[in-house]
DNA sequence: CGTTAATCGAGACGGTACGTCCTGTCTTCGG
DNA sequence: CCGAAGACAGGACGTACCGTCTCGATTAACG
């Protein structure tokens, strides 16, 4: 695949001639981006620079494999997957929790500090916005699927806009993670409160029925 | 008052001898941020030394007012306030619909362009959440109210968490802006889709009905 | 007067708007060229960055008055003008060597110091070409005078050759200069021997002939 | 023998293990190190990379020869030898012209236009001065040889100071051809001038005539 | 005749200087 | 005193070169 402003990838099989690229370098810059995004790094102070000596790189090292600053954050974002967030195999709602639980507690994970600085960057660069989605479609997907089990299994309305279910569980939990409505105190038993709120919409309940 | 990062007030009535600040300096630099982040600048762009072209200032008029960028960009969010959004005084759903329309729209609207360029700078500045808050609270109390008027109509059921609500019908909508998960295709009625899919979690259980 | 490569002088009489150049930058700068220049700093050790940071000022403040290195070297050497070689009015040779003195010892001034380092920067730019025959003219010039001088005594011939005979006398201490073909012991009456070999080519003796 | 900054020779006669090295590559260095020279290069762009490039050549094949940029240019130099500058066995003034010719028309041969180059080097670097004068010498002593069979053939004084004469006789050539100090018309019989002017001072008094 | 070892072109490595641009402060004018 | 204009010290940008290093591929002489 062709990144359009990712590295300069030497995609090719044939032999390149000349000392490799140091594979070594290429963690230690990528790291040093990482963890001065996550240790709170204002976003003007990320500088290559900065990256380079933290790396210990030297800048033309950095320039020889991206062509500017936005696309080395942008393969530092895309090397940022996660965990596929293991879900025990439980009940429905226990799954739906299990699911939710890294998106609720985002502030304690790397990948939590990172997102939001890239959020603004986002809106300009549908390149980075699309690492994003392919980054949190996996999250998104198996939650369709443990959705879709659930209406399987009786659990759940059949008539379910999954779509749209989705995004009402991730949604609020990201709202949060970059808004802070909620005073901290309530932030515990955050997706379990969501989950409540939301279950009598999706829950398989006869009768009841809104629309 | 003097606030942390705002503006260098002269808030003493005291007469100020020499020359007035200019307000058309004022207004010429607020709207030249304000315009620079609609239209779309990188973040990076936005130097000061722009906006003072723009505004036809120098420099120095600017930083005679705010004592560095962040505290500019504080008090040009502080101006974005947008309308109230009106509501028709018509059902509940209909009156969640219309207070939701704004942040369904957010692309369109100037206040919508610039508030995912804010996104970033909240997570290192309080303060600019703190602002970020104080502009969302006035619709999110709205929107209580709505909720707590359905209540007492018995349109809504009674032990709704309401904060919870809230985050449910913005969270989305909210998360989406940013993201752009769905198809530009669906957007259109993406409002009437979520109130759809969350009212069955809202309405009250058996008699009530929203539509 | 308009330098082709030197600073950008506003030469206009009109007033300049904002706030004006620091001499105290200008003179600090220069020096600081020179003096590193003199010191016996390697040239490609004359680094802008070093020339700033000894000179205490920003690198931006010298590309604001100079497009380059080469030009800021260029109008280092335009203020090297040394003192105009006195001479106590004695008799014709007496002058002669007063005159060659500073020559002589050019290893000994900055001046001398500094001439070396610009000779093969002069084969490419005849611009500072320029600047080192302006600067050696009016040496040259005096000595001219002198010999004209002598002429009009009958101290010397009347037919001589005045720039071949200029070229003569400086031409071997520069060479000597740069080259070093004497061994050190031998310069100290070096102008002496200089002038006692050219004087039967210029004096008056009256009988001998060679053209 | 070692030179202190000259190529590194495997001096010995032992055998060498491994692949020798590649006359081809050495040729090929040096020749594009005095082409980019003549060609008038600037001296800061005779970047080793650009001398591999031209050579074709890896640059550690150029830094397995040389320890430094400096070493590479002196044994370029060092190859640059021209021809004895023949003389026809004239008279002893046709001599002195004939040996003073190539000097005097330094600027048409590489010779002339590699020269400059150096004189800048040469200050800080005595080995550098040692070979120009190496070079120098052979035509020094030439001229030294030719004033002596003039002394002997009764044509110049023998109590000549035959440094002195010999510097009195190149040195204004050198300066000229660095500083140029006449309009380039006068250049031609530059020479004839010269020694025309000379003259006087190294003849015989009497009898004799050079012309 | 195969081993061995230094060479070759190529190019990545950590550094450093370049010349440009922006920040936040300052210093001059004219209003 | 304010306003514009712009110079100031500082520092990051992205480029180019230095001198070193590491590749796979030669290329001889030795065994």
């Amino acid at each position: 695949m062709t990144t359009a402003t990712g590295a300069v990838e030497a995609d090719q099989d044939r032999k390149a001639p000349g000392r490799p690229r140091s594979a070594r370098a290429d963690e230690a810059i990528i790291e040093a981006v990482l963890d001065m995004l996550a240790e709170g790094t204002a976003f003007e102070a990320l500088s290559i620079e900065a990256v380079a000596a933290r790396a210990g790189v030297g800048k033309a090292t950095i320039y020889r494999r991206w062509p500017n600053k936005e696309a080395l954050l942008f393969d530092a974002v895309k090397t940022v997957k996660g965990e596929p967030a293991q879900m025990g195999g439980g009940s429905v709602r226990e799954d739906i929790v299990a699911l939710l639980a890294p998106a609720g507690h985002l502030e304690h994970s790397r990948a939590g500090q990172i997102m939001p600085c890239l959020l603004a960057e986002m809106q300009r660069s549908p390149e980075l916005r699309h690492v994003y989605q392919r980054i949190s479609e996996p999250r998104r997907d198996l939650m369709r699927t443990v959705l879709r089990r659930g209406i399987a299994e009786g659990t759940l309305r059949p008539d379910l806009d999954l779509d749209m279910v989705v995004a009402l569980l991730f949604g609020p939990l990201i709202a949060q993670s970059l808004v802070h409505w909620s005073p901290d105190t309530a932030r515990e038993d955050l997706i379990e409160r969501l989950v409540t709120a939301v279950w009598p919409a999706i829950a398989a309940t006869a009768p009841a029925d809104g629309s």
